[in-house]
DNA sequence: GTGAAAGCGCTAACAC
DNA sequence: GTGTTAGCGCTTTCAC
């Protein structure tokens, strides 16, 4: 490969000093238009892109942001990541992204991957954040990691010193909660998938429990099933032992995968969608659309999302406080699937 | 933020020279038992990790790979992106993942970028390599980074001197039209989605026309309608009008995201799949399995195809050469769309 | 085996 | 305005 041509070789070309050109580069003193334009000239030129190693090196900003996601080809995942990577590229960032799918070795040895690199912050999305219960050995490895750049995540981590933007769960169980009230005959209401491991699946069903009494409207623990997998296979499963226990006007599924589960374990017993038993679900991915009828998802403005954890990102990289939690608002885009008859 | 530690601070702190401290980094020369055992602790006490940038500018290798993909939210690009990412980490390198949204304005500049990131090669995923008609302004681009960066790619780049890995789409029709011919009533073959200008799909359907002949099946111009949109859209707009010219046994539509507008289509029509139109399409993403009935569809080892991606890319980071072009061997999957009545 | 020293390409005081 | 100079943190000859 060709040796790269530097400051130096523009700066002889042009007759001034590498300092000059480092003007004109940075922009952050004036030089005299003439050679300015020489150099800008020489730069067309050679197509010559100053070092980012070398600049990195002095500045210790590399400009590139490192993101931590579960499993980008989980929609939302995807959805997320190019909100995020949208609003990085206006701020003049650069995405550095891996996946963990959710295996615990590999996120730490991501993250150690990742302070490597020397990213200017880190975003994490998914996986051991996600956790309720506490991984010390993973929080306390986060913190060491917070302790020299930013960490803004999506879910919670005790005091590891992350910045958090979150789903606002009572409001997104509070839409499904208004929309199933709006038929009088949801009366038996199911929740198919999730672990209770997870933060905001947890924070979904509380607040579930909590507005089904407020409704006056019955628990059924029998129809309350979770699952570790947020898949088909784990909506497919859970829809199947609900039907065991008994026939619900409503399911509350997951997520769009759980319901694409859920439908499949409904058409195999016979049940039609929305005639005999009605389903909502979360994060208004594609498959929403997808899939016959259509879902009704809770969805969220990913671009908003996105650009409130690059914003965090950012400002906590230029050294700006920024809120400790932000809530994104998400809403309800109600389909075929929970259609009046 | 905390001023990180190097490998002057390990080397006061342990007795030694920074360059004893460096050999034990890389490993490249000896040093005695006890000072490398001191060291070593040294490291792990402080959590140091050595700085890449500072070691790039030296070794210029950033051990970075620049991944240009034309949308990350479509599964196909998403499963293939995990697929090198895995590859990558095996070899020790990390991804910096670009998308383009098939913006040519937007992946010029992410080119420059990735340039600028001093990446040690780039991957490109659709977007304009994908086109039939050379962009000339756009392969000189390529071409320049070539010069200095390894550059591979799927799709075609006349002489821009890439290394190709590709599906053999040959196979891929070959494949249809082999499941096709298990049923005699599959006679009237329809085409729906995808844009002339794109390469696999152009050469689809080259392949498709000449496989007819050769059966002996006819070709309806009528039923062979394409659709720059890759998507939902795109499918229900070209089954519409497919509609309006005939009733076709089969359809072969261009990916699963088109499939599951060609069901919207057919639904609306209140036709059903498998019993009044067969379909079959591409790529075997998560969608195939989504939809009721699921879809019969060709697929890839994204595993294999990411890995053969990234092995290029890193055999021509080593100086090592490639063949000029690799092709990756398609399966078909049987699934309800093209079930036996 | 080990240290001293040069330098990767750039920025940022510091003089002039 | 412009050039000179000192590093940023590391690897790598080159002596010893």
């Amino acid at each position: 490969m060709a040796k790269s041509i530097t400051i130096v070789d523009i700066a002889r070309e042009a007759g001034v000093s590498i300092s000059t050109v480092s003007r004109v580069l940075t922009g952050n003193a004036k030089v005299s238009e003439k050679k300015k334009r020489a150099i800008q000239e020489l730069i067309q030129k050679y197509d010559f892109r100053p070092n980012l190693l070398a600049r990195g090196l002095i500045t210790s900003a590399t400009h590139l942001i490192g993101i931590l996601a579960a499993d980008i080809r989980n929609p939302y995942y995807a959805s997320l990541f190019t909100a995020c990577e949208q609003s990085a590229n206006d701020f003049g960032y650069n995405m550095l992204l891996c996946n963990s799918f959710s295996d615990r070795v590999q996120e730490f040895a991501l993250l150690d991957s990742l302070a490597r690199q020397r990213v200017d912050a880190v975003i994490l999305l998914g996986g051991a954040v996600d956790s309720l219960t506490t991984d010390t050995e993973y929080a306390e490895k986060v913190r060491q990691l917070s302790a020299r750049i930013p960490v803004v995540i999506t879910g919670a981590l005790a005091d590891a010193g992350c910045v958090q933007v979150n789903i606002d769960a009572e409001q997104a169980m509070a839409l499904v909660m208004q929309h199933i009230a709006q038929q009088p005959a949801f009366q038996k209401i199911a929740f198919a998938g999730g672990s209770h491991d997870v933060i905001f699946t947890a924070a979904l069903r509380a607040h579930w429990k909590r507005m089904l009494s407020e409704r006056g409207l019955r628990y059924y623990p029998e129809l309350d099933v979770t699952n570790p997998h947020y898949n088909e296979n784990g909506g497919y499963a859970a829809m199947n032992e609900i039907l065991q226990h008994g026939k619900p006007d409503v399911v509350i599924a997951i997520n769009d995968f759980t319901a694409v589960g859920v439908m499949q374990a409904l058409r195999e017993h016979g049940l039609r969608i929305p005639d005999d038993i009605a389903l909502v679900s979360f994060d208004d991915t594609y498959l929403a659309t997808a899939v016959q009828p259509q879902l009704t998802s809770v969805g969220y403005n990913y671009m908003q999302f996105g650009n409130a954890l690059v914003s965090a990102a950012v400002q906590l990289i230029n050294g700006i406080a920024f809120p400790a939690e932000t809530l994104i608002q998400p809403r309800l885009i109600a389909r075929g699937s929970t259609e009046k008859r």
